[in-house]
DNA sequence: CAAACAATACCCACTACTGGGTATTTTTTA
DNA sequence: TAAAAAATACCCAGTAGTGGGTATTGTTTG
């Protein structure tokens, strides 16, 4: 017989609604893991750990205002006993080491799975530091395109144009740069642009800023 | 016969190059300010103080890495003495109530003309504050505009064209959403890129993304 | 070694935007 | 109040991208 043990009690912090909403619901059936609050910024954040003390903190790292590092640093320094995992993506995630310095239990892509995330907050829990690969190896690019891949299901090609594509080229000057015709330019922009679930490439281009891609 | 001082001692703090570059000459010929150095980001400021002791330095809000307001606050602790102007934009410039809390002595915004530039400099280096205008009062989509107006030209209806480029939309769906023609705003549209002095319509969306539109 | 996937390239009809015009009506400002 | 600037709307020829196909050649991979 299993030994029933309290859930792990979580609070996720992070500006990007969604994404938050959309990390709660995954849990909604997991009894391990208990998100006993949800914040979109480091301010508010640190407002409800005094309440509502967590054992396990998800904290982006790149939020506006107060941001995730300087976060971590008064988190530690008050309540060194809750465990605090950063969120980063491809585009921040330089900025581990810097959070590995200041004390964080571990780190995770925001692309990971369900079972690497609550791999991660039980790990931690127990102690564990959670640091899914040798940072130093990390290659950015690759792990971008690793993002794009398996979030969006982009191939290696459909990336690479996007990044021509990023720059404000035509498909007539992309199939110049890669020397391919410009139908094969057209046939992978149309690829993307259903990917990505959007319509016009203005609509790309915006997608391909915000996303700091 | 007017009295010959020792020019002002300025060093400028800020990532964007051609920027630094553009004031500096601005005041190449102007021999009441001196410019003593130059710095692309917070960290190299703080360095270049230690030898070359300034009278008054320019600060970008917004840089990489250590942003404006750290940096005013460890300059305002090592050397109080030292005079602080932040520069903004009209996105940061809600940053500037805390600059002004940490000992800030003035603030410009980013298309400010030579004038108030050197006025600005002179003013602190004699013990004013300089503050153009109330804080509160400032409303960031007029500041907005009115630096995109001053800037580059833009009107007010190309300014709210652009509005709905940033969004994505088409010309058929601006022209709906503005009950007008889509000549119209096709013209608009013409006239805008060409005031930007760009290409083509991702361009555009580009620029907009990028310079936080 | 097939099947699946990725990359390539093409067709056609259609929509969207560009570039270079012209021209009228408002609105602003000197 | 006359001149300048802004906003409006149109024309036309041309380029660029969309949407919905088809089809061939490599390349992985179960």
């Amino acid at each position: 017989m299993s030994q029933p043990t309290n859930p792990v009690k979580v609070i996720i912090a992070d500006d990007h609604q969604l994404f938050v909403e959309g990390i709660i619901s995954m849990f909604a059936t997991e009894n391990s893991v208990q998100f006993i609050a949800k914040t979109y910024s480091g301010e508010e954040l640190l407002k409800k750990i005094v309440n509502t003390k967590p054992d396990v903190i998800l904290l982006d790292i790149k939020m506006p205002g107060l941001d995730g590092v300087t976060v971590l640093k008064q988190i530690k320094e008050k309540y060194s006993a809750i465990k605090v995992i950063m969120l980063s993506t491809y585009s921040d995630f330089q900025t581990i080491h810097n959070c590995v310095k200041n004390g964080a239990d571990g780190y995770l892509f925001k692309n990971a799975s369900f079972d690497e995330l609550r791999n991660a907050i039980l790990g931690v829990k127990n102690n564990l530091t959670f640091f899914p690969m040798e940072l130093d190896s990390v290659d950015p690019d690759k792990a971008k395109f690793e993002f794009y891949a398996k979030t969006y299901n982009i191939t290696k090609k459909e990336f690479d144009i996007l990044q021509l594509i990023k720059e404000g080229y035509t498909n007539q000057k992309i199939s110049e740069t890669l020397f391919r015709s410009v139908f094969t330019i057209e046939t992978h922009r149309k690829n993307i642009i259903q990917k990505l679930h959007l319509k016009t490439s203005g609509a790309l281009t915006k997608f391909l800023m915000e996303n700091n891609f």
